[in-house]
DNA sequence: CCATGCTTATTAGCTAAGCTAATTATCGTG
DNA sequence: CACGATAATTAGCTTAGCTAATAAGCATGG
C-alpha cells in the first residue's frame, strides 16, 4: 500500500475523504436486505428507540428535514405498525411518537444487517488498519455532530 | 478526548464507522449551495468529466443504478445543457454521453463547494488527527471500491 | 441470408423523499 | 379574551428509484 497521507493538505484530505464517504454511504444504503425500509425510516425508528418518545418537530430537527417531510415518513411507519402517535400530556398541539414493539424489533434487525455488512468489509484489514479506522471514526463522528 | 479504540472489535468498529458515515454523508449532501444539482447528477457529471464519454449502461453500472433510472438522470442533465448524447460509432443501439463545457464547469464548481465544506470542518483538527483521517480515507476508499 | 434471440435504450407507471405554501388547532400573552 | 406564534398536517410540486414493457439494432445458427 502506498504511503501517502503524511502531512496532507486539508483540501486534498477533504477531497479524498469526501469521495470515500460518498461511495461508502451509497454501498451502505444498498446493504438493506430485510424489512423493506428506507434509510430515513430506519434512522427515525432508531432515533425513537433510543430516545423513547419524541414529537414530530424534534424528529424533523434531528433528521434535518422539514416538518411535512417528517409527517410523511411517520405516516409510512405508522401504516406498517412500527410507530404509534399519542397525545402530548400538556400541549394539545404536539404529538408524541414512539416505536411499537414491532418497530423496535425492526431496528435491531436492521442494525445487525448493516453492521454485518461493514464487519465483513473490515474483516480483511490488519489490526493496524482497524485501529486507524477506529480513531478516525471517533474524529468523524465528532465532526458530523458539530453545529447541532 | 477519550482514548478508546485500541483493539476494538470489528462489530463495534463497524457500528461506529457506520454511524459516522451516515451522518457525514447527510451533512455532505446538504452542503449543496450552487447549481441546484442533486448528488446523483453531480456524480454522473463528475464521472463523465473523468472518463470523457460513456454509454448510459456504463453509467448505470458505475452508479449502481438501473438503466431507466439513468435515463431519467441523463434527461434532466440534458435539459440543463450539461451533457450531450451522440451516436455510437460502431453500435447503433448504444449512445455516447459526454459533458458539455457548461457541464464540466459545474463539476469543478460543485467539487470546490463540497471540498470547502469539508475543509472547513477539518480546519479545527490537529495535525495528528488529520494524519489519521488521511490514512483512514485511503483504507475506506479501498473498501468502498471492493467488489466492483 | 435471414429469422430468431440477445442487448441497449427508452417509455410508462408506480413508490418514496424532499421542498414550499396553506390550513387547522392550540397555546400564551398583553 | 383577542391575537400572534407554534405544531402538525394537507396539498401540490420535483427528483430518484424500481419493474415491466417497447423499440431498435446486433449477431448468430440453420
Amino acid at each position: 500500500m502506498a504511503v501517502v497521507s503524511k502531512r496532507m493538505t486539508p483540501a486534498a484530505l477533504a477531497a479524498m475523504l469526501g469521495d470515500a464517504i460518498t461511495r461508502l454511504g451509497r454501498r451502505q444504503r444498498q446493504a438493506r436486505p430485510v424489512g423493506e425500509l428506507t434509510q430515513n425510516q430506519i434512522s427515525v425508528l432508531a432515533g425513537l428507540e433510543l430516545a423513547g418518545a419524541l414529537t414530530p418537530r424534534e424528529l424533523a430537527d434531528a433528521e434535518r428535514v422539514q416538518p411535512p417531510t417528517m409527517t410523511k415518513i411517520l405516516a409510512r411507519l405508522e401504516e406498517r405498525g412500527l410507530i404509534q402517535r399519542s397525545p402530548h400530556p400538556t400541549d394539545g398541539r404536539q404529538v408524541l411518537v414512539s416505536a411499537t414493539p414491532a418497530g423496535r424489533h425492526v431496528v435491531v434487525e436492521q442494525r445487525r444487517a448493516k453492521d454485518e455488512w461493514l464487519t465483513r468489509m473490515l474483516a480483511d484489514l490488519t489490526a493496524d488498519e482497524r485501529q486507524i479506522l477506529g480513531q478516525a471514526a471517533e474524529i468523524l463522528r465528532r465532526i458530523a455532530r458539530e453545529g447541532d
